[in-house]
DNA sequence: CTATAGGGTTCGGTTTCCGAACGTAGCCTC
DNA sequence: GAGGCTACGTTCGGAAACCGAACCCTATAG
């Protein structure tokens, strides 16, 4: 694993905003989340969606597995064993992070429209975040 | 301003979590964007609180205020005339991105409890982000 | 007219990122 | 049982981004 200097002293700060970034704060993460929640499991369909370089690939992988988000596990295809990433309950909860991600980006960024439309299952409705008071 | 041309290649990407991330996905400016819901606006405040190279501060200011996240704008000190950057609607309405990533990185990055409180200024409450169906 | 402070820009060296090429472990096919 | 194919990486050299330190410019204060 690479070592990161500068993250490292970010993910050092004590702050719940700092952390987080050290970890998902560079340009190919949030993305490969995104594929994550759209069900894209496997290092292959990541790298030919996204175009990320191999390498980089490996590497970020490897570093949200060892954060916990993902998990990799070996898994029988009907041919034969491959791995996969999943999201672990940790990664789960960073949908929110994701939605707020988009909800912002189909505001401000989508000038042509929004470019899916995402339903809640059983309701039919759209999701929104709101803010709430305990 | 410095090329980016991954970045680039991101942000013309039809899909609403590609291109705020590519405006957002580096490891400072989040952390800026959490400085700038803090109150902080000068530059030098910036600079001194983050630790950030004086540099990249200024491309990402700059690069902020391109995208119309920030505005910058003189204001009258008690002793001079200064500059200020301060969010625009726009910026504001990344709060809930904030803190979304805030709670995340409170539940599974706050070893030692979360750094901060937040309370709704007059309810005195928690606020929280819930999904709800329209 | 010198000193100080804010808000940058420039510079060279270091770290990270990139695409392309290569490695490897299973399985399939002949 | 040799050769191929596929999935999943690792290695490598060059390009881009990042870094601290030093410098620059404009205002006010003394």
């Amino acid at each position: 694993m690479l070592a990161r200097m500068r993250a490292a002293e970010l993910a050092d700060e004590r702050c719940s905003i700092a952390r987080p970034a050290s970890l998902l704060g560079d340009r190919w993460t949030l993305v490969i989340l995104r594929q994550c929640f759209n069900g894209v499991k496997r290092f292959e369909d990541f790298q030919s969606t996204l175009g990320i370089s191999r390498s980089l690939l490996s590497e970020r992988l490897g570093r949200l597995v060892d954060a916990g988000v993902l998990r990799r596990e070996p898994y029988k295809d009907a041919v034969r064993t491959r791995d996969r990433y999943r999201l672990t309950e940790m990664g789960l909860d960073l949908y929110p992070v994701l939605m707020a991600l988009r909800e912002w980006g189909d505001r401000y960024m989508a000038e042509d429209g929004p470019p899916i439309e995402i339903r809640h299952r059983g309701c039919g409705g759209e999701p929104s975040l709101e803010l709430r008071c305990s």
